[in-house]
DNA sequence: GTTTTCATGATTTTCGAAAACTTATTGCTT
DNA sequence: AAGCAATAAGTTTTCGAAAATCATGAAAAC
């Protein structure tokens, strides 16, 4: 299946360069050239200015007048004020997903929980999780919440999880580095096993084990050490 | 002061559109022409495709491919889903404001209060609430949280006060017709005093006083007719 | 030795037109 | 008359290059 033709070039470049910002091949504060990516993928510059223009949309990619676009910075502060935004947003569209899902929606929770169970989190020697894992996962988060009852909430969690992959991203990148992960040792999986059973449950107890889940994954991320070593 | 050079054309342009929308200069729904906007602008198509683009990065156009740009579209579903948010972020926001503020903040709040009450908020003739008055409005409310030391959260809730501008424009434009505004008659001059005083003596209750004051603005707004008659 | 000025090169920003696409219209066939 | 292909007009999308802006470094002035 080719994922080409029915749209335009601006669309497809967008969705290039998200992934690649979002998988870490565009490190984070590196200027975006519009030559030099005009020239990698055959297309005019007009079409990567507006591509990067709805880059800069996702707060993937910032623009300084007169000096271009370059990849979003990252810091320990934003990566604190992006869980807190997910703890309260994505915790609500949650609760409301429970309250108004039917069948389909359980079905699509279970569904999308069965293949990131399935998914290869690591590769022995690759450089962090597997981009298998981690659209499976992106995929399980969406599912979770996508039959609350309010668009504007949805899209801006969405932006809210690209933000925050870019932080995984760059852990996957330090983890060869830092020994093992942490002393608390946590088991995503079974995080993850317990959001799928609560939410198809109707549990509301489902909203604060997800707040638990991404407090969690933010505090491993600081720990990591992608921002240098915590203060003491 | 010519707030013209040092800035770029698409910049400008930009914020030329962004006012033209939200005072209701362009209606929703209303496709967004590029050779006609690039000849009444005196700039070339290309600067208006990329204005065009930054403001559907605001949510206030959206892009069709193939078919450009228009005005984004309005509905009481969208409405809602904005003051649901706004209940739950700018709230949020100003609590934590009213925590982390500082005497220049309060100054701020105070000042921006005073323009607000001093502004005229109709004119006897004119289509609807002053452009003056609205700027205030918004810059009242802005102050109020400039203190929250979350930048991502004060990014969003910016930008769904310009969606819900949109909807306060075009209650105005529909003023003349519906004779007065509510029976419920509200005292807003009052409300936003109420919000100063509290916000400035750090009393907690300023935040239920918030999101009491945007859904009763939101439920005059439906009230006011702009959806048509609301259902019986 | 330090600062300032001025060219040079690199990059962004803007332009005007060609190409592609969508919709409406015309003319032909049945 | 109705249906359909072909054409035309209008609009978006893309291109390639010109114009404007910013960074670099050398030469000149203090």
């Amino acid at each position: 299946m080719a994922t080409d033709e029915g749209t335009t070039r601006v669309a497809r470049l967008h969705h290039i360069l998200r992934g690649d910002v979002l998988r870490g091949v565009l490190t984070p504060g590196q200027p975006l050239r519009l030559a030099a990516l005009a020239k990698t993928h055959d297309v005019s510059m007009s079409v990567v200015r507006e591509a990067l223009a709805r880059l800069a949309e996702g707060n993937l990619a910032v623009l300084t007048p007169n000096h271009g676009y370059r990849v979003v910075e990252v810091s320990r502060e934003d990566l604190v004020a992006i869980t807190e935004l997910r703890v309260i947003l994505e915790a609500d569209a949650l609760r409301r997903s429970i309250e108004h899902g039917d069948v389909a929606w359980e079905s699509a929770v279970v569904a999308s929980h069965h293949v990131l169970e399935r998914a290869t989190p690591y590769l022995s020697d690759g450089p962090g999780s597997t981009q298998e894992w981690s659209d499976a996962h992106s995929a399980f988060h969406s599912a979770l919440i996508a039959a609350c009852d309010n668009p504007r909430m949805l899209a801006i969690t969405r932006q809210l999880r690209d933000g925050a992959e870019i932080y995984r991203q760059l852990s996957d990148g330090n983890l060869r580095a830092s020994s093992t992960t942490q002393a608390g040792e946590r088991d995503i999986a079974a995080e993850h096993r317990e959001l799928m059973e609560l939410a198809t449950a109707r549990d509301p107890r489902v909203v604060e084990a997800l707040q638990r889940h991404l407090q969690r994954t933010t505090d491993d991320l600081i720990g990591s050490g992608i921002f240098g070593e915590p203060r003491h």
